[in-house]
DNA sequence: GCCCGCCGTTCACGCGCCGTTCATCTTGGC
DNA sequence: GCCAAGATGAACGGCGCGTGAACGGCGGGC
């Protein structure tokens, strides 16, 4: 498990994602403002950074650049409904996810796994899932004893939707994920990357499928 | 094995190399700055030292240069992120590698082992890979019982890509290790050493092959 | 000191892969 | 059955990389 500094003004939140978060079996260091954030990181190896946007002293803003430029440790931005500038700032500063509050535990949770996945995976260069293995330096998956190598796009779109397994990603999650949030080309073009993988990899072989979610989006599933 | 010296001021980042390099065998002896470690090295027989650049008193940079000037032991830094101008100026003082802090484990383990082979092989004059020997001295390979002589940049980027054999490395990074992080140059002109080591060393014969990951860079696999 | 060959670098060219778009067909929900 | 959303097949354009060649510097041989 992970240690996770939670940065919010808001004692009541902080509360409400210690006990999320706990119940994962992951340790959590509170700060209540930007600064002491700053501190809580000096004295403690975090592994993941929980910071609301709208704080006290040292804003959220200000935590994530600072954190971009001096550590390697994934940021998940807790911004107020409808500030959508907000969201697009952060990620800008180098953010890597957002919640919008008020959020359910469980999309916590979620989000919170997915960046401890992809940076674990970045870290060691894989990421296993049942039965299914992918390499990231050097673009190959490996599963049912074969290696597969992709091309880029491919790869990190397979990654992401693997790296949260399970759950429904839409066109626009996935395009931030792998193309960037400033994308401006065609929403489709994720429909034509699917469809490749679901070629290269036909769900009767191989020990997962990419699952349709009509009106939402995709989602990777693992075979049971 | 070997011993190995880590000088940094926080505490929790020493834990967490030494624990690492403790699981790969290693002896590790600590220091909490430059002095310390000045100290330590005058005691105990190291092999590689892991500096932070940012230390009390004697800082890494002092550190690095005494230890050039005095010792024939790799350096490897570890700076903070963005610092772009700390990583040139420590390689200018003779360090032999970079990490930017908070680095994966697994990362400094490939480092440290890579920046090992290195000096070991320098100290003997060869590096050993299965069916593979390097010889320094004379730039020559040994393979299939034969013997070829290289060009000096053809054999220290076939033994940049041995040293890390199995994992790819980019243009980037053969370029800063073999052409030094100053070079101005063309990146492609990598590409062309490339093809004629492939000539060379062709895969249906030496044991050994340089395969192209597209959108990365080159990696030395070791036939199986 | 001159010539020649080696070696590092650059350049131009071409191929094939890959990302993207578009048009058309299929599917699924109401 | 209608409409919207997704699947599919094809085409195209760009770009990454491989490759052959040329050029210039440097050092060694005579």
């Amino acid at each position: 498990m992970a240690t996770i500094l939670v940065a919010d003004d808001e004692p009541h939140i902080r509360e409400l994602v210690r006990s999320t978060l706990e119940r994962e079996g992951h340790r959590v260091v509170e700060a209540a403002d930007g600064r002491e954030a700053a501190d809580a990181l000096a004295h403690e190896p975090v592994q993941l950074a929980v910071i609301d946007v709208m704080m006290p002293e040292v804003d959220g803003f200000e935590l994530t650049q600072w954190l971009r430029e001096e550590r390697d440790v994934p940021i998940l931005l807790l911004t107020a409904l409808g500030e959508t500038s907000h969201k697009v700032r952060g990620l800008r500063l180098g953010a890597d996810d957002y919640l919008v509050k008020p959020f359910a535990p469980e999309e916590l949770v979620a989000r919170v796994e997915a960046l401890l996945r992809r940076y674990r995976m970045r870290a060691d260069g894989a990421l296993d899932l049942a039965g299914l293995r992918l390499l990231s330096d050097t673009y190959e998956v490996e599963a049912n004893g074969e290696r597969t190598s992709l091309p880029p796009k491919e790869f990190q779109l397979l990654f992401t939707l693997a790296a949260s397994a399970g759950r429904t990603l839409s066109r626009d999650k996935l395009i931030e994920e792998v193309w960037g949030y400033d994308y401006a080309g065609d929403e489709r073009t994720v429909d034509v990357h699917i469809k490749r993988l679901r070629d290269k990899f036909p769900e009767d072989i191989y020990p997962f499928r990419i699952r349709t979610v009509r009106g939402l989006g995709y989602r990777l599933e693992v075979n049971a």
